[in-house]
DNA sequence: TCGATCATGTAATTGGTTACATGATTGC
DNA sequence: GCAATCATGTAACCAATTACATGATCGA
């Protein structure tokens, strides 16, 4: 799903602003898709115009005023269209795989920090993920919490898969 | 590594036509990499204006004329810089996995046919990776051999996420 | 007083894709 | 005669990012 789809399927819980948006995408679904501000803004705006979604100016006197977003019937409607539509195909555009296939220009000691600094981002990518996990578990339904755990072992599966491949390597030349 | 990473590497081996760089792209690197002609002709033509690679027109009777362009020492240096520049954290953005988290929108028919239809895209990338195989053994070092085993290794485990997520969710109401 | 958080937005840039344009040759 | 392969290229578009602009409030 794009940014629009992603909106609109996080409007569907509550009504949202752009900054509450930017703050979802960048704590419970920073793994699997993440968009912006340069996105989110002009995407609400657009959905606006389009009658998707209806805005509500909140005046706030101690902080900046703030544009809550709902979704109407069209944008409710959309967003089922959008979840029907044929699935994309996945791109997996790994830089990691990319540079195993010109390895042979490389020294050992360097075609190991690679692997590392790649084992390294899954690493990290895993403990974000398990960092928001009583989060989720607290507020997601029985099918996020299966895209969690959807996205837990493909991380998990990819650093053994990564391992397995840096010692193969290491064996090499 | 992007267009031009992914084009200065090929251009180590021999010296290669925007067509024939095409062509591999296509068939031997078509799981973890693939750029258009519209990413091709202008990243050589830029490259060939920066001085990494130079061209030689061949002139051809029965067919239209080939630009070869082969690596300069400018060019091999500056791939040099580009493997040992800090390997970017992948995104692995699965359509998916962005559906199930609005799967309770969806009846148990439609998340069937997601999943199978994810699943269909998983086959069929294999499917092409291993009509590749013998190709890719025959031409490929060992590094990229690893590479290629990375890749199948990949899919297949996605593969057997996705299924048991499948399954869990059809146990779900 | 300084950094974080709240809050919205635009402009420039990136890095690709698709569709279009052109045109000869070869094999079925 | 028609499709595929060879071969190069451009223009329009897309979907995102980054950096910039603005500015108040709150806590250490």
């Amino acid at each position: 799903l794009d940014a629009q789809g992603m909106i609109l399927g996080l409007l569907q819980g509550k009504s949202l602003t752009g900054y509450e948006l930017k703050k979802i995408f960048s704590i419970s679904f920073a793994f699997f898709s993440g968009f912006s501000f340069g996105s989110i803004y002009p995407a609400l705006r657009k959905m606006e115009k389009n009658g998707l979604i209806s805005m509500r100016l909140e005046i706030q006197s101690n902080a900046p005023n703030r544009k809550i977003y709902t979704l109407t019937d069209k944008g409710q409607q959309r967003f089922r269209e959008i979840l029907r539509s044929p699935v994309r195909s996945f791109d997996f555009k790994s830089d990691f795989l990319s540079r195993i296939f010109f390895f042979s220009q490389l020294t050992p000691e360097e075609r190991m920090e690679i692997g590392q600094a790649y084992l390294d981002i899954i690493e990290e990518k895993l403990g974000h993920l398990d960092s928001t996990r009583t989060e989720i578990e607290e507020r997601a339904d029985a099918f996020q919490r299966l895209g969690f755990e959807f996205g837990i072992r493909l991380l998990k599966d990819l650093s053994k898969n990564v391992k397995a491949t840096m010692k193969s390597i290491e064996k090499q030349a």
